[in-house]
DNA sequence: CTGGGGACGGGGCCC
DNA sequence: GGGGCCCCGTCCCCA
């Protein structure tokens, strides 16, 4: 601890002993084994604050596209996972001062992680809690991304509880265009003891800090995203949730990339920023705890909007765009296309989906084979016209006449093992296709095309309506 | 360039 | 009220 520190606690704590009977701090000391000084963390932590202000002490540069940002290697390293393996990696050049570069999240909100870092405060709004949230993913403060989930929930929970608000404010407050939700939105973590910043208290302008209306965000890499882009209709298509690549935590090699004393310029993959995020937001969908030392507030008018007689029956309004929804489900189912979470995997490719019907509809349609058409030709087929065929994870249907041109006719079909296959005790554990059973298809009795990758099984009507009743293995 | 298949979001209905 | 399911429209990818 540096010496100033301890002369400021040394200060502030003159006049509480002082004030004190001496009989009094006998006996406290007597009882308290190691007496615990509340305000000595956050003094600390205010004094490193204060360091990181004036650049006393910083031995750590991070470039967040072009803008330089001054910290301490210690609070860094013990803050954020990402710096601590990126940190520990380079402990040899320890004497160099660090440097890291990024730029798959803006400064603006570098600048939220970094407060929160150095002052336990952290400034989230509407605006900024999903690039927040993916920053924070990145940097792997685990924290930080549950006090973002938290308010994105309890962004949910307080719509709910003030939808009548919706219809207590007149058309005047509503303005012209009602469906329009107000431009801005606050709130913020702060200690118990509660903030001196406005940014964090939760009165109606508190906002206004960041200046963009609800109508702007979107959910995208920073790297890709204007904050002025408006959100289409069907942005949330483009969001990297579709071209995520296989969902993958943040690799040590890519903390490795930020080399020590070097500067030198490192572009992370936003997907793979993404794809924590979202994993992170699955894994820890059900941890609503907040960090403790910590309160969340936030402001009261968050969804205080209004509409218009026509759209008054559709209450729910999504607070990152302006969708509105009549069910408070609705708007739940709505929110994964801005979260990018996809709680449903398939089990049988793996592929995940943020909505279960959408699991069902792609498990029926690529592993169930359930169309009665032939792929190829597009005819009706029955079990007496045609097969079921196999290829990799997929199934579909081939009449006979395309499955000879296939020249897979040659192929024998094992008739009492797809009996078996099919049989009442078996049906359930085949169809749900666990990955595991995919792994260990040698037992799985139908006959496999070398050339072609076909697995050919018999059609069985009868197996159709049943299949109806079988559902993907949701975990 | 085009059509088909699949993914995906929204809406509505049923339980 | 919420979950599940179905339908529809749109978009994207690929042959």
């Amino acid at each position: 601890m540096r010496r100033s520190a301890v002369r400021e606690l040394v200060v502030d704590l003159k006049p509480f002993l002082l004030a004190l009977p001496q009989s009094t701090v006998s006996r406290v000391a007597s009882h308290i084994p190691s007496m615990e000084i509340s305000s000595h963390q956050s003094h600390l932590l205010q004094q490193l604050n204060e360091q990181r202000r004036q650049d006393v002490f910083c031995d750590c540069s991070i470039l967040v596209e072009g803008k330089v940002f001054k910290a301490h290697r210690n609070v860094l390293f013990a803050s954020s996972g990402y710096f601590k393996m990126l940190l520990s990696q380079n402990s040899k050049e320890a004497s160099q001062p660090a440097t890291a570069t990024f730029q798959t999240f803006s400064p603006d909100t570098f600048t939220v992680i970094l407060d929160f870092v150095y002052s336990g405060k952290l400034s989230l709004t509407g605006q900024n809690v999903i690039d927040v949230m993916s920053a924070a993913s990145f940097l792997q403060m685990t924290d930080v991304i549950g006090v973002c989930k938290t308010f994105i929930k309890s962004s949910l929970d307080i719509s709910e509880k003030e939808k009548d608000r919706y219809f207590s404010l007149s058309d005047k407050d509503a303005g012209s265009n009602g469906a329009e939700p107000p431009s801005f939105y606050s709130s913020g973590w702060q200690e118990e003891s509660g903030s001196p910043r406005s940014r964090l208290s939760p009165d109606r302008g508190a906002g206004i800090a960041s200046g963009k209306p609800w109508n702007k965000y979107s959910f995208h890499p920073a790297s890709q995203r204007s904050p002025q882009q408006p959100l289409a209709k069907h942005e949330p298509r483009k969001d990297p949730v579709k071209k995520t690549k296989p969902l993958r935590p943040p690799q040590p090699s890519e903390a490795a990339q930020c080399q020590s004393g070097q500067g030198e310029a490192r572009t992370a993959d936003p997907g793979s920023l993404v794809s924590k995020s979202e994993e992170q937001v699955q894994v820890e969908a059900d941890v609503d705890s907040v960090p403790a030392g910590y309160q969340y507030s936030q402001g009261p008018d968050v969804t205080s909007r209004s509409f218009p007689d026509g759209l008054s029956r559709l209450r729910f309004k999504c607070p990152y765009c302006t969708h509105v929804v009549k069910r408070k489900a609705d708007l739940k189912r709505h929110l994964r296309c801005h979260t990018g979470e996809r709680p449903y995997p398939c089990q049988a490719c793996g592929k995940r989906f943020s909505r279960l019907d959408h699991l069902s509809s792609h498990f029926r349609t690529i592993h169930q084979a359930c169309k009665l058409i032939c792929r190829k030709c597009k005819r009706h087929v029955t079990d007496l016209t045609g097969q079921v065929v196999q290829e990799g994870t997929r199934r579909y249907r081939l009449c006979n006449e395309c499955l000879a041109e296939v020249d897979v006719d040659s192929l024998p079909v094992d008739l009492e093992a797809e009996r078996h296959r099919v049989s009442p005790a078996d049906r359930d554990q085949d169809c749900r296709w666990h990955l595991s059973e995919e792994e260990s298809r040698s037992n799985v009795e139908v006959v496999e095309d070398g050339s072609a990758g076909l697995v050919i099984q018999q059609v069985d009507d009868s197996e159709e309506e049943e299949e109806k009743e079988i559902k993907p293995n949701i975990g």
